[in-house]
DNA sequence: TAAGCAATCACCCAAAATGGGTGATTTTGT
DNA sequence: ACAAAATCACCCATTTTGGGTGATTGCTTA
């Protein structure tokens, strides 16, 4: 039988061009194309696609949202996003949402149906460039103006543990880990737990999940 | 200019084979073998190695630990994990650490030879196995009983948002905030912020990172 | 050796945040 | 139409937080 497909990609050129190279392929039907989320989300039962190639950039429901409830509406369907590999946060979040891999914005035919296949075949369809992008998201970086011990109890704030909590898991005074939290707010030039964490977590100077 | 190598790891069937296959490189020089990363550690800088390869289970300091410290000590060098592919929590962890790669255990000479090289080159010496792994393990699970709207709520918690400033971000009242918290309590029969944090990161039923 | 940094701890104070309770209304989806 | 979700309000006591101003110990490094 042959797979149905839907674009979801608000640029018409992209859009128009990767249906028309998808629909000369014998096992592909195009069923239905849109420049955005909501309409799409509003006919997906009657398109029952097996796979949704959706865009990140969209007026009004982003892509990433768009997963979330398309996953949530039609969980065997496969989500593929169409990226140009440039924003490593927003890949990284897309494959949270459940997304099941990626087709880059300029690939030909031969690489498209390729990346589908895979897809359909169950295999992780994830390029060794995307997964190492997201990947290398996570290094930590080594210039951080914070000691090992204040990246410690930053990364307890993080957790949501209060100073006594924390206090008690270090074995330490909660006097101390005031000092600390001191030193970490005139180091990052802050004053909340909310700002210290932004700041650390843009520069990467704490480890993003919580471990 | 002969490549320094260091191998620490403390199983000594693994230790003394890798030692073995990668003597027979022309370009490779295993300087010193290691069952520890103490004692490694104390000798880094007379051995002065280019690759450090390195178990992640360790008697002592565990191999993240281990490479946390050696880049410290040696930013230049890089550190080849050694791994079964069992734990993709400490394959993560050791990439957030700043491991530039990995061997896989049962890999043939030409294989580790290849890892080595690349590593050497610049690029990312990771497979697409292990990257996969990693992003995998990012996945949101579908199944969590908190809402939409509470999953956002205990997501800027963990953002260490006081409940005044989560309400501003989110447009409503710091009331309506407060019982969001608290049917987040409920549903996941906690008292405080950090074990709700620790719950719903456990189950993935949030996204693992601070966005 | 002296200076600096890191880590530890103490006490003061006022403002803010938190957790628990018991309500309510409106919107949304099935 | 019913249930779930989202919104808001006011009560209460306790804890937490942020800022200040100290101090001691140990390690490293110029």
């Amino acid at each position: 039988m042959r797979k149905r497909i839907i674009i979801i990609e608000d640029n018409s050129s992209i859009r128009e061009g990767f249906s028309a190279v998808l629909d000369t392929v014998e096992s592909y039907e195009v069923v239905n194309l849109y420049d955005n989320c909501e309409d799409a989300l509003s006919n997906i039962d009657k398109d029952n696609p097996d796979i949704v190639l959706m865009d990140i950039e969209l007026p009004g429901m982003d892509g990433i949202a768009g997963t979330v409830r398309m996953k949530k509406q039609i969980p065997n369907c496969i989500v593929l996003i169409i990226t140009v590999l440039e924003d490593s946060e927003k890949v990284f979040r897309s494959l949270c949402a459940g997304a099941g891999g990626y087709i880059v914005k300029n690939s030909n035919l031969s690489e498209i149906v390729q990346n589908i296949d895979e897809a359909l075949a169950g295999g992780a369809p994830m390029s060794l460039s995307i997964a190492k992008m997201v990947v290398q998201s996570f290094r930590q970086q080594q210039d951080s103006p914070l000691t090992e011990r204040e990246t410690e109890v930053l990364q307890s704030i993080a957790q949501g543990k209060s100073y006594s909590k924390i206090a008690l898991d270090l074995f330490v005074s909660k006097e101390t880990i005031r000092t600390h939290i001191k030193n970490i707010y005139r180091k990052l030039e802050v004053s909340s737990k909310a700002d210290a964490i932004k700041i650390a977590n843009s520069n990467k100077w704490v480890i993003g999940r919580p471990l």
